[in-house]
DNA sequence: CGTGTCGTTGATCCTCGTCAAACGTTGTGG
DNA sequence: CCACAACGTTTGACGAGGATCAACGACACG
């Protein structure tokens, strides 16, 4: 799909807050000389579960959801990886094949670093090492809290902390509203719930004065009463 | 908590399917050197969420649950950790406090290894960095697994799943029975169930011959049909 | 102007959580 | 050794939350 290299301003490798920072600008003219960037359409599928990805992704623009299929071929999104972000280093890691899939939400663009390159800078830096480490620990602990939450917590918790995390993961716009377009679907399929239930529930949270809807946009009225629904947050 | 070092078979170390297995023999010796080990009775704490566990543990013996406190102090089971694994390694390396909590099932054993020198292995010794993360990444995809499973299978087909996963874990006895003791309200805090959902479930699976029960000794009769019940398994 | 996708609403059903009560088991201390 | 407490197990009854099914409106797109 689409495009490729010597494109300007692919520069993920060089930001700061990424799990790149302590390469050593040789490590980072190696990925450079080995990355592969491509744009990405919306809907576009970057991989999927069940394959073998011989590299990660780096997130360099644009919004990327990862997701695993279930039964009767239900989504459930696990998490949304942004710029910055890098993914699908799981399972080059853990030798496993891919347990998941990821599809951008937006036009985005990923650059793809081959896996044995990846394994040879983890061999060879430390640091690097100790940054990719803690981005997975990172995500582990997420991913053990989310488990926590669907189990205990009801769907209208969840929804309300949904709207929370999403609301500090994309921020507003000028008009309060979330900066990310979702349709209702994945909205459930992240909650882990029927679309109608997240229908019902948005219209009640509507009514209750916490949102306004305009179509997928959805304002934020009342952060702090859908954070008190949400039960805490974890 | 109980006794101390220099017993003569804290081996985890010298294991060779664990994480410490591409360590230098040097590396070994201060791990040996530096490394705690103690006695946990049953019931007893390892650690507790939100503390700062200053380094991690190796199971040397016996069985460790993990688990987090949701709403109400309900307690959400995570995973159960076995001789060889590690746990706690989670916070040191991402920075933050404990996420979850760990209590020994049974009488165990578990050394203790300082963080920083978790750390400093982590960056002298590129194989054993790749180890920890593979560690880190196959829970990562568990994690996810569970996620799924959660939030789209009935507690029928969920318990169904606990009870084979069990057997892989910890396999059976000459009589075909879980080599674990659980109590009903410990399976469904992995379930993500009540107490009493999951006691009616098992009267139901040994209605229908695919476990048998005495106590907490659970006979697997059938787990073909268990298999089935639980909707393949991920 | 049809076709497809998405959003919304209503009606219905069932899984599952909650409450309550009774009984068995274990452990502790007098 | 008994008494009592504390805990775990089991069963029943009840109700609510939420899944499912069906139908329809809104909207975009070719």
């Amino acid at each position: 799909m689409s495009e490729n290299n010597t494109a300007p301003n692919h520069d993920c490798i060089d930001r700061n807050d990424t799990v790149f920072k302590h390469l050593t600008p040789e490590q980072k003219e190696r990925i450079n000389a080995e990355k592969n960037c491509n744009t990405y359409k919306k809907g576009a599928e970057i991989y999927h579960e069940g394959s073998r990805t011989n590299g990660m992704y780096c997130i360099n623009a644009g919004v990327v959801k990862i997701y695993k299929t279930g039964i009767d071929g239900r989504e459930q999104i696990i998490y949304f990886a942004r710029p910055g972000d890098i993914i699908g280093y799981r399972s080059i890691l853990s030798g496993d094949l891919a347990c998941s899939s990821a599809k951008a939400l937006q036009e985005s663009v990923l650059c793809f670093v081959p896996g044995d390159l990846l394994i040879d800078l983890i061999r060879n830096n430390g640091d690097f090492a100790l940054d990719v480490l803690q981005q997975s620990c990172k995500e582990l602990g997420e991913a053990n809290s989310y488990i926590t939450d669907i189990a205990q917590k009801t769907v209208r918790e969840r929804l309300a902390e949904v709207l929370i995390k999403l609301r500090e993961n994309f921020g507003l716009n000028e008009n309060n509203e979330l900066q990310v377009s979702l349709t209702r679907e994945e909205l459930a399929n992240i909650v882990g719930t029927a679309t109608e239930s997240v229908i019902r529930l948005l219209s009640e949270f509507k009514q209750d004065h916490l949102i306004d809807l305009k179509g997928r946009k959805i304002r934020i009225l009342d952060s702090k009463k859908l954070e008190k629904i949400s039960n805490a947050f974890g």
